[in-house]
DNA sequence: ATTTATGCAAAACTTTTGCATGGGA
DNA sequence: TCCCATGCAAAAGTTTTGCATAAAT
């Protein structure tokens, strides 16, 4: 975790705190590339500080999800949510129905979309996640 | 639930049996124009049928999510998720991030960009989720 | 007739809550 | 110092499993 994450300030701007429970799981996410299921996150923040409690983790897990630093996705098909970070807003990613490995891509047209929408439905976009479903290379 | 509805043949065609749990979920989950929690699922399926039980009825939503009907999101913050239904393999939604309610829109320039990434990570796509999130015009 | 799928009930997990206490600003 | 956030442990839910039985083909 660098001391300087640009989610760091955006915690200490909203008037949070930076607790060690919310700085622990902040790193977790963020060494993970930001793909990581829930019990992932806990069991790695148990090892890291032992000190901090489930409620804890989950606590902040919801707290970064309402301040849209990640989302909760269903990759696998446990009951446990895999999240993925939201960078500027947004994350993109072909998961292979097969074997559930992920593929990260860029930006496509989003941009004319959103704005499209913003005016269409009267409403104010921040974010979007696009998932493709489809068979890897290996699986097919 | 229409009794030639493309899900049934699809069911058939697949090998699989069109039991009473199958059809009930399948016609909640039409009924719902697939916006609807697993709980919901759960209770609606209850009261059309009490005879059909809890865990079929999940043995049912995975089947469906295997197959690509239907898709499990985190539209609203409790456990339970949302299952959308994926007509010809896509969903588009807009959530507002603040009341949770949901704007439906059709394809914008999908095509384009999921041939490129068909080439460039030789992936073969079946179809995608596009979330995006943001306040509507109520909430603003 | 053959299997596949089911219902039931219990087990296994995951997430949430209440409350006294500790730690960040 | 103040009060937000935490840890703990129990509670609340949700989903899964094993197995005998029913029902779809």
């Amino acid at each position: 975790m660098t001391a300087d994450s640009p989610h760091i300030q955006r915690l200490k701007q909203a008037g949070y705190r930076l607790t060690q429970a919310r700085l622990t799981v902040l790193a977790v996410l963020e060494a993970e590339h930001g793909h990581i299921t829930s019990a992932d996150v806990l069991e790695k923040v148990e090892r890291i500080n032992p000190a901090i409690g489930r409620a804890s983790v989950f606590r902040t897990l919801d707290l970064f999800t309402q301040l849209g630093i990640i989302r909760p996705t269903y990759v696998d098909t446990s009951l446990t949510p895999t999240y993925v970070m939201m960078h500027d807003g947004h994350h993109h990613h072909v998961i292979c129905t097969d074997c559930k490995r992920y593929f990260e891509f860029d930006d496509g047209d989003m941009e004319a979309l959103t704005q499209s929408l913003e005016k269409t439905l009267d409403v104010r976009i921040s974010g979007h996640l696009l998932e493709f479903y489809g068979v890897c290379a290996d699986c097919n």
